[in-house]
Parts: structure tokens; C-alpha cells; sequence
DNA sequence: TATTTATTGAGACTGAGTCTCAATTATATT
DNA sequence: AATATAATTGAGACTCAGTCTCAATAAATA
């Protein structure tokens, strides 16, 4: 079962003495309505069409959050914006990102992750997260 | 014998019909006088501060120069602000970030670089570049 | 229900980076 | 060397994702 629903985001506002607010919920149903990697004014706007009554202001302090407890990744795509990721399961994946046509597909790979932890602990580093992306040409892309 | 040193610069520039202007030079001299890591802004204060008469403008194009042409590479930082690293050898490695003291240490483990061109393969992407920064906590900065 | 206090939102603000265009200057041409 | 040509420069206006302000609103609590 996945933690990162809708009733365990309400339990963690309740706990951080957060309020639960119509605005918090729509923001959190519209990120994880879908696997899409949204930018923050991506879901402003689309709030915002749907009329559901959310400012801008309102969609950045909800991804916050969102972010610092766990329930979305970010990835930075440059000049200042971030790309908003739904967890929708527990695992941990990196990106590929083809730079043509900006798809992004995730992948995993064990072995990565375990030399990650060779070469955090070889410098004396308490590893707390990382950030690894690959850029290239997806085969769509090529002609 | 390294490629980006300031003869090849000068080289680059007239192979692609660029002129060579002291603008440029002061601005290569600076990023290629230490092993730092910079932000372009901190670049043109330092000129500014020297009296080198290059302006912000001037300092932000010749970084574009320099980074198309790989004499620096470029870290996103957040916020739109990037950093930039001269490469003062021509081998390729990546980042431990301290999340405390910001220090950053360099790595380079063959395993990883070969498991990516592995990843890529597998999902049919060409590899162009990739990003691979560890965040984690140094010696120092724990107590 | 009344009270308390966190949250919201319109819009001003921020700041790294980009752009403009008249003045300057590196090259090419003579 | 002088002139012509065209790339480059720089002061400062502009961009725009994201942040902040503060009066109005609305959860939570008694």
C-alpha cells in the first residue's frame, strides 16, 4: 500500500498543526491525478482553468509541502523551474531525458546505487539523496 | 598537454569567426586562474571589482562561449543560478555535495559510467551528457 | 457559537539571467 | 596605414518563475 495517499497527506498536515484546506486538496488531487512530471505553474494554470479557486502562491507553498514530506520528487530543469513528480509508489528511480523531445523515462538500476554508497563512504559522506540524470536522444528522435 | 588552454581559446574563437576581444580573455583568465567553482555573477564582480571594464552582459555571453565549447562545465544550483568549473584537465568526473558547507568534492568511478551507457542502451537513448551529484554530509560537518 | 489563529490571494517584489541598440572596436580590404 | 565592414560591447530596461505582504477569510478549538 502506497503512503503517499490522500488520507496520509491529511494525517500529516493534522500533525504539523497544518491546516486542512480545500486549496491543499485540490493541489495534491490534481499532482496525483496522473504519472505526469508537472511544473509548478503548470498546475497554477490547470487549477485555474478548472476554476478550483487556488492562486499561484497557494500551488507553491502546497508543493513545498508536498516535497518536504516526501510525497513528490523535483527535478531541476534549469533558469529557476522545477519539475514536480507524483510518487505514486515507494521506489526510487533516476531519469533518462531525451533532449530533443524532452520525454523522460525512469529507470533503476541496483548496481548504481550500491557503488553510489561506495563512493559516498570512500570521501566520509553520509549520503542524503542524489540526483542522476542522463541526457540523450531517445530513439523516437532519430532519424 | 591540456585542450582548453588560452591558445586554443583564441583558436576557437577565430574558427568560429568570433573576435577575439580582451572582454573574452580577461573573463577566460579569471574562471581558468583557479580550480573554483563559480556562479557567473561572481565571475563579473570579481572583473568589476579588478577594474576589468567587462560587463555582466559580456561575462554571461562568454560563458555561453566557453561552456558550448566545453571549457567549463555547468552544475544547476537552484534558483536559476548555475555554477560553473573550468576544466583544467580534460578528464570527466562528477560531485559530492556537502548539504551543510557546501564543499565539493570530485569522483569519478569507472563501474558508474559504464552501467549508464548499459541503462541507455536498454531504453535506446544515444548518451549525450548526464548529471550525477551525490548530496550528503563531509567529516567535517559532522560532530 | 464565539474566539483564536493559520491560511489564502491579489498583486507587488526579487534577482539571475537576457535583450536592446547606439557606440565601439576587431578584422578585412584597399 | 587608412578606411570600410560588421561583430561586439555595455548601461540599463526587461523577463519571468518564484517569493513575499498583509488584509480578508476560514479552519480548529473552547
Amino acid at each position: 500500500m502506497n503512503r503517499f495517499n490522500l488520507e496520509n497527506f491529511k494525517r500529516i498536515l493534522r500533525d504539523e498543526k497544518l491546516r486542512v484546506t480545500s486549496q491543499r486538496l485540490e493541489v495534491y488531487k490534481y499532482v496525483f491525478s496522473s504519472h505526469h512530471h508537472r511544473e509548478a505553474d503548470e498546475i497554477y494554470m490547470a487549477l485555474h482553468r478548472k476554476k478550483m479557486g487556488v492562486s499561484r502562491a497557494t500551488v507553491y507553498r502546497t508543493m513545498d509541502i508536498l516535497y518536504k514530506h516526501g510525497f513528490v520528487r523535483r527535478m531541476n530543469i534549469g533558469k529557476g523551474r522545477w519539475l514536480f513528480e507524483p510518487r505514486l509508489d515507494n521506489s526510487h528511480h533516476d531519469h533518462l531525458v531525451c533532449v530533443k523531445c524532452g520525454e523522460i523515462t525512469e529507470f533503476y538500476d541496483e548496481a548504481i546505487e550500491k557503488k553510489q554508497d561506495t563512493v559516498a563512504k570512500k570521501f566520509g559522506f553520509s549520503l542524503v539523496r542524489h540526483i542522476h540524470q542522463l541526457f540523450g536522444i531517445c530513439n523516437n528522435c532519430k532519424e
